[in-house]
DNA sequence: TGTATATATGCAAATAGTTGCACATAAAGT
DNA sequence: ACTTTATGTGCAACTATTTGCATATATACA
């Protein structure tokens, strides 16, 4: 599972508590790991006790007290030790593809709905992903961390404009019926 | 869940035994649903209970018994009013990106590798859907049902034909660190 | 004054998916 | 003789994911 790895891969960065790695997961590496904050919780109490993270209460005024959570050595060799072992493709499992499949069995009217919201979700996310693009990564000299999330982002945008295209192809096809 | 649903597609063509729905499941609709045939048989038990196929043995001699399972009137009730719900969109979870993610924490010779044995798996695939393309789809008439496939089965082939150029592009990337 | 949002943590239950095992027969290859 | 492949069904345990709930404080808005 990655998200043990998702989450040592966010504290690399600089230790943080389980609220700051949900919005992480929100926002930046969500894109490529989607977790929920309860999730998030529950994977650094595994963590804890692996010791591959260590974890110490600061206190607020105010606001409830902080968790934050701190890579140890062992866990920095964990995510090494991961980074050679071969990634598993990812399971296909998509209810459009499925419905298409069906067609004969399947209102297209709703299907066509269904399509057309699924083109703006990924529109939207295009949009996100080049507004980082341009804000965190053009023209600026960058360091191998950097490059590295720009090689993410940039596969995450073909992704989605991929993705599109080929909605926007089913769409034309089931409209020329 | 569409686990369910893509049973009753399946079912849909002609009845089916539990070993006949898992060998679909490893060739044609499997392609957009991935499921094991332990998954089949238990979710065929929940289909069952719910009235959605009903299910009787036929002795076969030699060969262990089959167990036919039927689409009724409540589980073609069930697949159209499933087909007008939102299809959810499919969670990404992908190691790989994560890895490129987090480029310097990582072994890049070994994340070579994996790109490598990565796109071999999509040409393979792609290989695979080409191939049913040409013996099912190709300069044939085509009724409701089989354009259905085929606009699947064109889906399937973009997104491994853009998943290999998102990874050859990446490779290159890496390569020129 | 009430409501929504942001900060902050986490349990419990339900659902989904994977992995390992178990039983049983027959044909085809080595 | 032995192994592999194919046919056929299914349980049990484990892992992963989702959804609903629970608690607590502070600020902003209507």
């Amino acid at each position: 599972m990655a998200l043990a790895e998702a989450i040592l891969v966010c504290l690399t960065e600089r230790p943080m508590s389980g609220y700051d790695l949900a919005k992480n997961f929100d926002a930046s590496i969500g894109f490529f790991w989607r977790a929920s904050h309860q999730q998030i919780y529950r994977e650094l109490g595994r963590l804890r006790e692996k010791g591959y993270v260590k974890s110490q209460e600061v206190s607020q005024n105010g606001k409830p007290n902080r968790i934050i959570h701190t890579l140890t050595p062992a866990g920095q060799k964990a995510l090494r030790s991961w980074s050679t072992k071969p990634a598993k493709h990812p399971s296909i499992k998509d209810d459009m593809l499925v419905k298409f499949y069906a067609l004969e069995n399947m209102d297209i009217d709703a299907l066509k709905d269904q399509l057309t919201i699924r083109m703006e979700q990924h529109q939207t996310k295009l949009v996100k992903y080049y507004r980082i693009k341009e804000r965190y990564y053009d023209d600026k000299p960058l360091d191998l961390t950097q490059k590295g999330k720009l090689i993410a982002l940039e596969m995450g945008i073909d992704q989605e404009v991929s993705m599109i295209e080929r909605l926007e192809a089913a769409m034309t096809k089931i409209g020329n019926l």
